[in-house]
DNA sequence: ACGGACATGTAAGCAGTTACATGATTGC
DNA sequence: GCAATCATGTAACTGCTTACATGTCCGT
Protein backbone atom coordinates (compact mmCIF):
# COMPACT_ATOMS: atom_id res chain seq x y z
CA UNK A 1 0.00 0.00 0.00
CA UNK A 2 1.36 3.42 -1.19
CA UNK A 3 2.32 5.57 1.62
CA UNK A 4 0.54 8.60 0.75
CA UNK A 5 1.23 12.49 2.14
CA UNK A 6 -1.08 13.33 4.25
CA UNK A 7 0.14 16.90 4.66
CA UNK A 8 -2.67 18.16 2.22
CA UNK A 9 -5.26 17.29 4.16
CA UNK A 10 -4.15 19.17 7.27
CA UNK A 11 -3.34 21.96 4.87
CA UNK A 12 -7.04 21.63 2.88
CA UNK A 13 -8.44 21.78 6.16
CA UNK A 14 -7.24 24.16 7.88
CA UNK A 15 -7.98 26.60 4.86
CA UNK A 16 -11.58 25.31 5.29
CA UNK A 17 -11.86 26.85 8.49
CA UNK A 18 -10.92 30.05 6.70
CA UNK A 19 -8.72 31.33 4.07
CA UNK A 20 -4.90 31.71 5.31
CA UNK A 21 -1.60 32.05 3.71
CA UNK A 22 1.36 30.02 4.44
CA UNK A 23 2.18 31.98 7.44
CA UNK A 24 -0.73 31.67 8.59
CA UNK A 25 -0.92 28.53 8.30
CA UNK A 26 2.02 27.20 10.08
CA UNK A 27 1.26 30.00 12.72
CA UNK A 28 -2.66 28.35 13.18
CA UNK A 29 -1.25 24.80 13.45
CA UNK A 30 1.70 25.14 15.99
CA UNK A 31 -0.81 26.96 18.19
CA UNK A 32 -3.49 24.02 17.86
CA UNK A 33 -2.73 21.25 16.20
CA UNK A 34 0.87 20.82 17.43
CA UNK A 35 0.42 18.32 20.01
CA UNK A 36 -0.61 15.48 17.80
CA UNK A 37 0.29 17.32 13.91
CA UNK A 38 2.95 19.03 13.17
CA UNK A 39 4.07 20.39 9.40
CA UNK A 40 7.54 21.99 8.64
CA UNK A 41 7.44 25.68 7.59
CA UNK A 42 9.45 24.18 4.47
CA UNK A 43 6.42 21.61 3.77
CA UNK A 44 3.95 24.31 3.58
CA UNK A 45 4.41 26.27 0.96
CA UNK A 46 5.55 24.17 -1.94
CA UNK A 47 1.98 22.00 -0.99
CA UNK A 48 0.57 25.25 -1.71
CA UNK A 49 1.43 25.46 -4.78
CA UNK A 50 1.02 21.73 -5.56
CA UNK A 51 -2.87 22.23 -4.50
CA UNK A 52 -3.11 25.18 -6.74
CA UNK A 53 -1.81 23.53 -9.46
CA UNK A 54 -3.98 20.68 -9.28
CA UNK A 55 -6.77 23.23 -8.57
CA UNK A 56 -7.41 22.31 -4.71
CA UNK A 57 -6.74 25.39 -3.67
CA UNK A 58 -6.96 29.29 -5.40
CA UNK A 59 -4.86 32.50 -4.19
CA UNK A 60 -4.76 35.97 -4.33
CA UNK A 61 -1.88 38.45 -3.39
CA UNK A 62 -2.38 40.81 -0.55
CA UNK A 63 -0.44 43.71 0.50
CA UNK A 64 0.35 45.69 3.57
CA UNK A 65 2.48 47.84 2.24
CA UNK A 66 4.93 46.15 0.48
CA UNK A 67 4.82 43.11 2.28
CA UNK A 68 3.23 40.44 0.37
CA UNK A 69 0.59 37.84 1.48
CA UNK A 70 -0.49 34.81 -0.76
CA UNK A 71 -4.12 33.96 0.90
CA UNK A 72 -5.44 30.77 0.19
CA UNK A 73 -8.81 29.36 -0.16
CA UNK A 74 -9.98 26.38 -0.96
CA UNK A 75 -11.85 25.16 -4.19
CA UNK A 76 -15.09 22.98 -4.15
CA UNK A 77 -12.88 20.17 -5.76
CA UNK A 78 -10.58 20.47 -2.54
CA UNK A 79 -13.30 20.54 -0.70
CA UNK A 80 -14.44 17.48 -2.21
CA UNK A 81 -11.04 15.24 -1.57
CA UNK A 82 -10.53 16.68 2.10
CA UNK A 83 -14.29 15.31 2.98
CA UNK A 84 -13.13 11.97 0.97
CA UNK A 85 -10.38 11.75 2.82
CA UNK A 86 -12.25 12.34 6.18
CA UNK A 87 -14.48 9.90 5.73
CA UNK A 88 -11.56 6.96 4.99
CA UNK A 89 -11.05 4.95 7.82
CA UNK A 90 -8.11 5.20 10.04
CA UNK A 91 -5.66 3.18 10.92
CA UNK A 92 -3.62 3.79 14.62
CA UNK A 93 -0.73 5.31 13.20
CA UNK A 94 2.54 3.79 13.82
CA UNK A 95 4.82 5.35 16.21
CA UNK A 96 8.27 5.34 17.39
CA UNK A 97 8.75 5.88 21.31
CA UNK A 98 12.54 6.46 21.61
CA UNK A 99 11.79 6.57 25.34
CA UNK A 100 9.75 3.04 25.51
CA UNK A 101 13.12 1.79 23.28
CA UNK A 102 15.24 2.98 26.16
CA UNK A 103 13.40 1.09 28.82
CA UNK A 104 13.03 -1.82 26.53
CA UNK A 105 17.13 -1.96 26.90
CA UNK A 106 16.61 -0.97 30.27
CA UNK A 107 18.61 -4.16 31.63
CA UNK A 108 21.83 -3.09 30.32
CA UNK A 109 21.73 0.16 32.37
CA UNK A 110 22.07 0.35 36.51
CA UNK A 111 18.51 1.01 38.35
CA UNK A 112 19.60 4.19 40.15
CA UNK A 113 20.33 5.46 35.64
CA UNK A 114 16.82 4.21 34.71
CA UNK A 115 14.77 5.60 37.58
CA UNK A 116 16.49 9.16 37.07
CA UNK A 117 15.11 8.73 33.69
CA UNK A 118 11.72 7.68 34.91
CA UNK A 119 12.20 11.21 37.42
CA UNK A 120 13.08 13.22 34.41
CA UNK A 121 10.93 12.00 32.50
CA UNK A 122 7.91 12.62 34.85
CA UNK A 123 8.51 16.32 34.96
CA UNK A 124 8.47 17.01 31.47
CA UNK A 125 5.23 14.98 30.98
CA UNK A 126 4.15 17.11 34.43
CA UNK A 127 4.98 20.11 32.91
CA UNK A 128 3.05 19.50 29.75
CA UNK A 129 -0.05 18.33 31.83
CA UNK A 130 -0.25 21.32 33.51
CA UNK A 131 0.04 23.53 29.88
CA UNK A 132 -2.82 21.31 28.65
CA UNK A 133 -4.84 22.23 31.96
CA UNK A 134 -4.36 25.77 31.30
CA UNK A 135 -5.41 25.60 27.89
CA UNK A 136 -8.87 24.11 29.19
CA UNK A 137 -9.25 26.35 31.71
CA UNK A 138 -8.57 29.69 29.48
CA UNK A 139 -10.16 28.42 26.23
CA UNK A 140 -12.55 26.22 27.26
CA UNK A 141 -14.39 26.88 30.35
CA UNK A 142 -17.06 27.50 28.64
CA UNK A 143 -18.57 25.21 25.88
CA UNK A 144 -20.28 28.31 23.90
CA UNK A 145 -22.22 27.82 20.28
CA UNK A 146 -20.52 30.44 19.21
CA UNK A 147 -17.79 28.44 17.00
CA UNK A 148 -18.70 24.52 15.15
CA UNK A 149 -15.01 23.94 15.82
CA UNK A 150 -14.51 24.72 19.39
CA UNK A 151 -16.50 20.94 20.63
CA UNK A 152 -14.03 19.26 18.39
CA UNK A 153 -11.08 21.34 19.48
CA UNK A 154 -11.93 20.79 23.19
CA UNK A 155 -11.87 16.55 22.35
CA UNK A 156 -8.55 16.89 20.97
CA UNK A 157 -7.42 18.90 23.81
CA UNK A 158 -8.68 16.45 26.15
CA UNK A 159 -7.07 13.35 24.08
CA UNK A 160 -3.52 15.49 25.08
CA UNK A 161 -4.60 15.72 28.75
CA UNK A 162 -5.31 11.99 29.34
CA UNK A 163 -2.30 10.96 27.33
CA UNK A 164 -0.13 12.96 29.65
CA UNK A 165 -2.29 11.49 32.68
CA UNK A 166 -2.23 8.04 31.63
CA UNK A 167 2.08 8.30 31.37
CA UNK A 168 2.06 9.74 33.99
CA UNK A 169 0.44 6.46 35.90
CA UNK A 170 2.55 4.27 34.17
CA UNK A 171 5.85 6.32 35.64
CA UNK A 172 4.77 5.95 38.97
CA UNK A 173 3.97 2.54 38.20
CA UNK A 174 7.62 1.67 36.76
CA UNK A 175 9.27 3.47 39.40
CA UNK A 176 7.32 1.39 42.17
CA UNK A 177 8.45 -1.84 40.06
CA UNK A 178 12.02 -0.64 40.65
CA UNK A 179 11.77 0.42 43.82
CA UNK A 180 10.63 -2.96 45.22
CA UNK A 181 13.04 -4.69 42.80
CA UNK A 182 15.68 -2.46 44.39
CA UNK A 183 14.98 -3.46 48.24
CA UNK B 1 19.76 19.69 14.85
CA UNK B 2 20.46 16.68 12.78
CA UNK B 3 18.40 13.67 12.78
CA UNK B 4 20.02 10.52 13.39
CA UNK B 5 19.49 7.76 12.64
CA UNK B 6 17.71 5.72 15.20
CA UNK B 7 17.27 2.27 13.59
CA UNK B 8 21.12 1.71 14.49
CA UNK B 9 20.35 2.09 18.12
CA UNK B 10 17.35 -0.84 18.34
CA UNK B 11 19.69 -3.13 16.56
CA UNK B 12 22.33 -2.87 18.76
CA UNK B 13 20.11 -3.31 21.66
CA UNK B 14 19.07 -6.20 19.89
CA UNK B 15 21.90 -7.54 19.61
CA UNK B 16 23.07 -7.30 22.69
CA UNK B 17 20.49 -9.64 24.59
CA UNK B 18 21.83 -12.42 22.19
CA UNK B 19 23.29 -12.62 18.56
CA UNK B 20 21.04 -13.13 15.87
CA UNK B 21 20.49 -12.76 12.20
CA UNK B 22 19.06 -10.00 9.93
CA UNK B 23 16.00 -11.97 9.74
CA UNK B 24 15.48 -13.15 13.25
CA UNK B 25 15.98 -9.25 14.40
CA UNK B 26 12.85 -8.38 12.54
CA UNK B 27 11.18 -11.41 13.44
CA UNK B 28 12.01 -10.91 17.33
CA UNK B 29 11.16 -7.10 16.80
CA UNK B 30 7.49 -7.64 15.26
CA UNK B 31 6.99 -9.93 18.73
CA UNK B 32 7.93 -7.72 21.07
CA UNK B 33 8.55 -3.87 20.31
CA UNK B 34 6.01 -3.72 17.29
CA UNK B 35 3.97 -1.65 18.84
CA UNK B 36 6.27 1.40 19.60
CA UNK B 37 9.42 0.50 17.41
CA UNK B 38 9.44 -0.86 13.78
CA UNK B 39 12.03 -1.56 11.71
CA UNK B 40 10.94 -2.48 7.89
CA UNK B 41 12.73 -5.33 6.65
CA UNK B 42 14.29 -3.46 4.01
CA UNK B 43 16.27 -1.20 6.70
CA UNK B 44 17.64 -4.35 8.99
CA UNK B 45 19.81 -5.49 6.43
CA UNK B 46 21.80 -2.44 4.96
CA UNK B 47 22.54 -0.89 8.71
CA UNK B 48 24.07 -4.17 9.39
CA UNK B 49 26.24 -3.78 7.09
CA UNK B 50 26.75 -0.35 7.70
CA UNK B 51 27.70 -1.55 11.50
CA UNK B 52 29.55 -4.28 10.56
CA UNK B 53 31.81 -1.54 8.37
CA UNK B 54 31.97 0.65 11.59
CA UNK B 55 32.80 -2.08 13.73
CA UNK B 56 30.44 -2.25 16.02
CA UNK B 57 29.15 -5.58 14.80
CA UNK B 58 30.87 -8.86 13.85
CA UNK B 59 29.11 -11.57 11.72
CA UNK B 60 29.80 -15.15 10.95
CA UNK B 61 27.78 -17.02 8.57
CA UNK B 62 26.16 -20.48 9.51
CA UNK B 63 24.19 -23.06 7.51
CA UNK B 64 21.77 -25.14 8.14
CA UNK B 65 22.09 -27.25 4.82
CA UNK B 66 22.49 -24.83 1.95
CA UNK B 67 20.45 -22.09 3.63
CA UNK B 68 22.33 -19.33 4.66
CA UNK B 69 22.30 -17.38 7.96
CA UNK B 70 24.26 -14.79 8.30
CA UNK B 71 24.35 -14.24 12.44
CA UNK B 72 25.52 -10.75 13.79
CA UNK B 73 27.17 -10.02 17.26
CA UNK B 74 28.30 -6.97 19.05
CA UNK B 75 31.51 -5.62 19.72
CA UNK B 76 32.79 -3.25 22.15
CA UNK B 77 32.68 -0.41 20.31
CA UNK B 78 28.91 -1.49 19.45
CA UNK B 79 28.42 -1.95 23.45
CA UNK B 80 29.79 1.74 23.95
CA UNK B 81 27.73 3.51 21.16
CA UNK B 82 24.46 1.84 22.74
CA UNK B 83 25.44 3.16 26.19
CA UNK B 84 25.99 6.07 25.25
CA UNK B 85 22.70 6.42 23.63
CA UNK B 86 20.83 4.77 26.26
CA UNK B 87 22.02 7.54 28.88
CA UNK B 88 21.47 10.27 26.43
CA UNK B 89 18.50 12.22 27.46
CA UNK B 90 15.26 11.90 25.33
CA UNK B 91 13.08 14.42 23.92
CA UNK B 92 8.98 13.29 23.54
CA UNK B 93 8.65 11.74 20.40
CA UNK B 94 6.56 14.19 17.74
CA UNK B 95 3.81 12.35 16.69
CA UNK B 96 1.41 12.11 13.65
CA UNK B 97 -1.94 10.90 15.06
CA UNK B 98 -4.57 10.99 11.98
CA UNK B 99 -7.24 9.94 14.07
CA UNK B 100 -6.23 13.08 15.78
CA UNK B 101 -5.99 15.47 13.03
CA UNK B 102 -9.56 13.90 11.82
CA UNK B 103 -11.50 14.62 15.16
CA UNK B 104 -9.94 18.36 15.25
CA UNK B 105 -11.85 19.11 11.98
CA UNK B 106 -14.86 17.19 12.78
CA UNK B 107 -16.86 19.81 12.27
CA UNK B 108 -17.12 19.32 8.42
CA UNK B 109 -18.81 16.22 8.61
CA UNK B 110 -22.38 15.45 10.12
CA UNK B 111 -22.28 14.14 13.57
CA UNK B 112 -23.98 10.85 13.14
CA UNK B 113 -20.31 10.04 10.71
CA UNK B 114 -17.76 11.48 13.58
CA UNK B 115 -19.93 8.89 16.10
CA UNK B 116 -19.64 6.39 13.54
CA UNK B 117 -15.78 6.73 13.29
CA UNK B 118 -15.25 6.71 17.21
CA UNK B 119 -17.29 3.63 17.93
CA UNK B 120 -15.51 1.62 14.97
CA UNK B 121 -12.32 2.97 17.01
CA UNK B 122 -12.91 2.29 20.32
CA UNK B 123 -13.68 -1.51 18.99
CA UNK B 124 -10.11 -1.22 17.35
CA UNK B 125 -8.82 -0.11 20.60
CA UNK B 126 -10.49 -2.39 22.80
CA UNK B 127 -9.46 -5.37 20.35
CA UNK B 128 -5.57 -4.01 21.19
CA UNK B 129 -6.35 -3.87 24.71
CA UNK B 130 -7.28 -7.51 25.05
CA UNK B 131 -4.15 -8.37 22.80
CA UNK B 132 -2.45 -6.72 25.65
CA UNK B 133 -3.94 -8.40 28.45
CA UNK B 134 -3.58 -11.48 27.23
CA UNK B 135 0.37 -11.10 26.71
CA UNK B 136 -0.09 -9.90 30.30
CA UNK B 137 -1.74 -13.12 31.33
CA UNK B 138 0.56 -15.71 29.13
CA UNK B 139 4.09 -13.83 29.54
CA UNK B 140 4.06 -12.13 32.70
CA UNK B 141 1.88 -13.73 35.16
CA UNK B 142 4.91 -14.10 37.43
CA UNK B 143 7.53 -12.05 37.69
CA UNK B 144 10.24 -13.97 38.12
CA UNK B 145 14.28 -13.32 38.34
CA UNK B 146 15.24 -16.05 35.52
CA UNK B 147 15.41 -12.81 33.31
CA UNK B 148 16.85 -9.46 33.52
CA UNK B 149 14.99 -8.26 30.93
CA UNK B 150 11.80 -9.45 31.62
CA UNK B 151 10.82 -6.86 34.05
CA UNK B 152 11.44 -4.33 31.55
CA UNK B 153 9.53 -5.77 28.71
CA UNK B 154 7.05 -5.84 31.19
CA UNK B 155 6.77 -2.39 31.88
CA UNK B 156 6.69 -1.20 27.98
CA UNK B 157 4.00 -4.11 27.55
CA UNK B 158 2.27 -2.03 30.77
CA UNK B 159 2.85 1.00 28.68
CA UNK B 160 0.75 -0.57 25.76
CA UNK B 161 -1.72 -1.36 28.35
CA UNK B 162 -2.20 1.66 29.89
CA UNK B 163 -1.96 3.57 26.94
CA UNK B 164 -4.81 1.90 25.29
CA UNK B 165 -7.26 2.49 28.13
CA UNK B 166 -6.96 5.51 28.22
CA UNK B 167 -7.85 5.92 24.40
CA UNK B 168 -10.41 3.98 25.39
CA UNK B 169 -11.60 6.59 28.45
CA UNK B 170 -11.29 9.37 25.68
CA UNK B 171 -13.33 7.50 22.71
CA UNK B 172 -16.41 7.39 25.61
CA UNK B 173 -15.88 10.56 26.62
CA UNK B 174 -15.99 12.23 23.31
CA UNK B 175 -19.22 10.07 22.55
CA UNK B 176 -20.79 11.66 25.39
CA UNK B 177 -19.80 15.06 24.43
CA UNK B 178 -21.53 14.28 21.51
CA UNK B 179 -24.53 12.55 22.55
CA UNK B 180 -25.08 15.83 24.84
CA UNK B 181 -25.00 18.06 21.70
CA UNK B 182 -27.42 15.44 19.77
CA UNK B 183 -30.13 15.92 21.77
C1' DA C 1 19.95 51.12 15.11
C1' DC C 2 18.65 46.57 15.79
C1' DG C 3 16.33 42.42 17.17
C1' DG C 4 12.34 39.91 16.48
C1' DA C 5 8.32 38.77 14.20
C1' DC C 6 6.32 38.73 9.54
C1' DA C 7 6.53 36.41 5.07
C1' DT C 8 7.99 33.41 1.24
C1' DG C 9 10.63 30.46 -0.72
C1' DT C 10 14.80 26.88 -2.55
C1' DA C 11 18.37 23.15 -2.23
C1' DA C 12 20.24 19.28 -0.41
C1' DG C 13 20.09 15.38 2.02
C1' DC C 14 18.46 11.49 4.60
C1' DA C 15 15.61 8.10 6.75
C1' DG C 16 12.54 4.89 5.82
C1' DT C 17 9.22 2.54 2.82
C1' DT C 18 7.60 -0.09 -1.20
C1' DA C 19 8.48 -3.04 -4.54
C1' DC C 20 11.31 -6.18 -6.57
C1' DA C 21 14.45 -10.25 -6.85
C1' DT C 22 16.23 -14.79 -5.55
C1' DG C 23 16.41 -19.17 -3.65
C1' DA C 24 15.94 -22.98 0.24
C1' DT C 25 13.16 -25.51 3.37
C1' DT C 26 9.04 -27.20 5.67
C1' DG C 27 4.38 -28.73 6.05
C1' DC C 28 0.12 -30.10 4.04
C1' DG D 1 2.86 -30.16 -6.02
C1' DC D 2 2.20 -25.83 -3.80
C1' DA D 3 1.93 -22.40 -0.28
C1' DA D 4 4.08 -20.52 3.57
C1' DT D 5 7.98 -19.47 5.92
C1' DC D 6 12.94 -18.92 6.18
C1' DA D 7 16.56 -15.89 4.63
C1' DT D 8 19.05 -12.11 2.33
C1' DG D 9 19.36 -8.52 -0.30
C1' DT D 10 18.84 -4.18 -4.06
C1' DA D 11 16.59 -0.18 -6.46
C1' DA D 12 13.71 3.44 -6.58
C1' DC D 13 11.13 6.60 -4.53
C1' DT D 14 9.18 10.02 -1.44
C1' DG D 15 8.07 12.55 2.41
C1' DC D 16 10.11 15.35 5.50
C1' DT D 17 13.71 17.98 7.68
C1' DT D 18 17.66 21.05 7.92
C1' DA D 19 19.82 24.68 6.30
C1' DC D 20 20.02 28.44 3.51
C1' DA D 21 18.37 32.81 1.25
C1' DT D 22 15.87 37.18 0.96
C1' DG D 23 13.45 41.03 2.32
C1' DT D 24 9.71 43.89 5.18
C1' DC D 25 7.73 45.88 9.17
C1' DC D 26 7.35 47.15 14.03
C1' DG D 27 8.68 48.30 18.59
C1' DT D 28 12.11 50.03 21.62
Amino acid sequence: MKKVDKSRYAILGMLLIEPLSGYQIIKEMQGSTDYFWQESDASIYPMLKILEKEGKVKSRSEYAGKRESRVFEITPKGKKEFLSWIEMPTEIDKRRNEFLLKMFFGANVSKEKILQKLFSRLETVQELKRKFKSIERDTFSKISDDNSHKMFWYMTLRSGLIDAQAEIKWINECINILKRVNK
